[in-house]
DNA sequence: TTGTAGGCGTTATCAC
DNA sequence: GTGATAACGCCTACAA
């Protein structure tokens, strides 16, 4: 309709600057007219790239994982790719099979949570030759590019804290670590900065739960049934920790009077309640934005490394001094 | 390898009972050696069809939507089926390219969000000969499939409801009804419920917001401030209630005594706050579900209609007798 | 039941 | 700067 070949159309679109303005702009006003589309199937096919990125988070609406994915979505439109999402709901076998259907889809790189999986998944992996990266983790000796915050680390700090604040009797409702190595991070950056000052949680002191409300008031429950009672306790998600200050209120325990709460990750929840609640901040924006531009770099055969994304705690009315006794 | 033609293969992988079943052992077995994947690219190009459906949501992590995604994503997956998402930040006009990119992507077939979009975008919708569907949002006369609750209704019902508690004077906390027919529906639904037994709400009495707690605690004082105040608050979601429930309680107002609050959307922690709050819940998973199942019947040229997917009040300690005087 | 071959809409490699 | 034309990997008549 525009009298030039295919081709010619294919530059048009691809590398305007490869052709004279005269046949561009006649080739764009066809285009328009036509209200003709390129048609990805057959892109993909003859470039072999499809200009998608897949990712596979345990779940979509948590704190964190959502300012990721939109952070990542955004970042990875401002690079014209689109953010293929899929959910694991924390099942490895699943993850898998749903990288399976990613990479079936052509996805260019792969943006995977956490570094620990099967024989299985590794090798399937480093088999199909595309890009991929761990997120929300940080190991600067991981072979493969890790973009998150260092749970641990983290988690040490928080403990710092309240090591700094005089407590000494710790309880921790973690986060389940089955098939989560940021819930272990967690959990073991707490027993380690503690171990570091002589200190532990003792085996009924540590209980662990998935990531609601509700579960958060049992667990907490459990705890203050521990002798003694710890002064301090540390939850392992947003969630967990609304739950245990609300169930503290309901208990009538003074917080922080009596006990200190603290949780990680901060939603705008933690904030409002009646008692705001001390808590890790992750960036986790950047998490996403920064997942994005290191897998297209590796798309694009730059060299790229680990990075770690900053997290600072985030005192609030949760925590304070230990009680007097 | 397996000493079959390509044609043979295709016919195992999509038609296996077509091919003889020694056939079908010995290739599985080759593809399992193989690691072999079908290319998507290819297999659409060559039949038209992608076997993914695009979904655009104003945001991903809310809890309607979220619900409604994760359910989408199992119906369409157990159809294999895979879920684009995209996000339009209640912008009609990123709803718009969003919808372009996705088309362009070849999805097989659009879930979009409510049902007033601008003539250019109904225009494309109607060229591009792909089915979609409007989700939350319920018209039976609508030409366009919907999936969805009835928002005025459930709004009506809760009116209702206060109503027979012997509320009188009314407030709303609605949210922004800029390029949102959903909020419209709601708050149509609470003026037309309060018209229908005399009643309306005052124009200092009705404010709008987006969704976040901090927005629900500023509105609600600037209702408080109303003259004479209302007696019972509704809630155009569920943050908007939940900021509404807890700056009500640190201004000292006691909620149901002098004051109902009430809300839409049942996320869990409007039944864990220490004044659980009432609220309408939708069956969020079934609108995912239903509109999965009804966009794949779209495809499959089967009639469909739309379906109205069921709400109801969920009756909480937030909301009781009109106070006395 | 199985094989042959054309075509899906681009991109990329050559010519010109 | 532009046009032919051969891939790309699969599906699907049609033929055997």
């Amino acid at each position: 309709m525009a009298g030039v070949s295919t081709a010619t159309v294919s530059r048009v679109v691809n590398r305007p600057e490869s052709v004279s303005e005269e046949l561009r702009t006649r080739v764009n006003l066809v285009i328009e007219q036509l209200g003709w589309v390129p048609n990805a199937a057959a892109r993909a096919l003859s470039s072999n790239r499809t200009g998608a990125i897949g990712a596979i988070f345990p779940a979509l609406a948590l704190g964190d994982f959502a300012r990721a994915i939109d952070a990542m979505q955004d970042a990875l439109a401002a690079r014209n790719h689109l953010l293929l999402l899929a959910r694991s709901q924390y099942d490895p076998d699943l993850e898998f099979s749903q990288a399976r259907k990613l990479v079936e889809r052509g996805v260019d790189g792969l943006v995977l949570v956490g570094s620990t999986r099967s024989a299985a998944f590794e090798s399937f992996l480093s088999r199909i030759e595309i890009p991929y990266l761990n997120s929300f983790v940080f190991d600067a000796e991981s072979p493969v590019p890790c973009v998150g915050p260092d749970n641990a680390v983290s988690m040490s700090e928080m403990v710092d804290h309240l090591v700094s604040l005089g407590h000494r009797r710790f309880g921790m409702i973690a986060q389940t670590t089955r098939n989560n190595d940021r819930a272990a991070a967690r959990r073991d950056g707490v027993r380690n900065a503690l171990a570091r000052v002589g200190l532990a949680i003792p085996p009924q002191g540590l209980v662990e739960g998935e990531w609601d409300i509700a579960e958060g008031r049992k667990l907490f429950r459990r705890i203050l049934d521990a002798t003694p009672r710890p002064t301090a306790i540390i939850c392992g998600n947003s969630m967990l920790a609304v739950g245990a200050v609300l169930e503290a209120a309901a208990a009538g325990v003074d917080v922080p009077g009596e006990m200190s709460i603290v949780g990680y990750d901060d939603i705008e929840l933690m904030s409002e309640l009646p008692i705001p609640i001390t808590t890790v901040r992750v960036a986790s924006d950047d998490v996403g934005r920064v997942a994005a531009d290191t897998v297209l770099d590796m798309i694009e055969g730059r060299a790229v490394g680990s990075q770690r994304i900053r997290s600072q705690i985030v005192v609030r009315a949760s925590s304070g001094p230990v009680p007097s006794d």
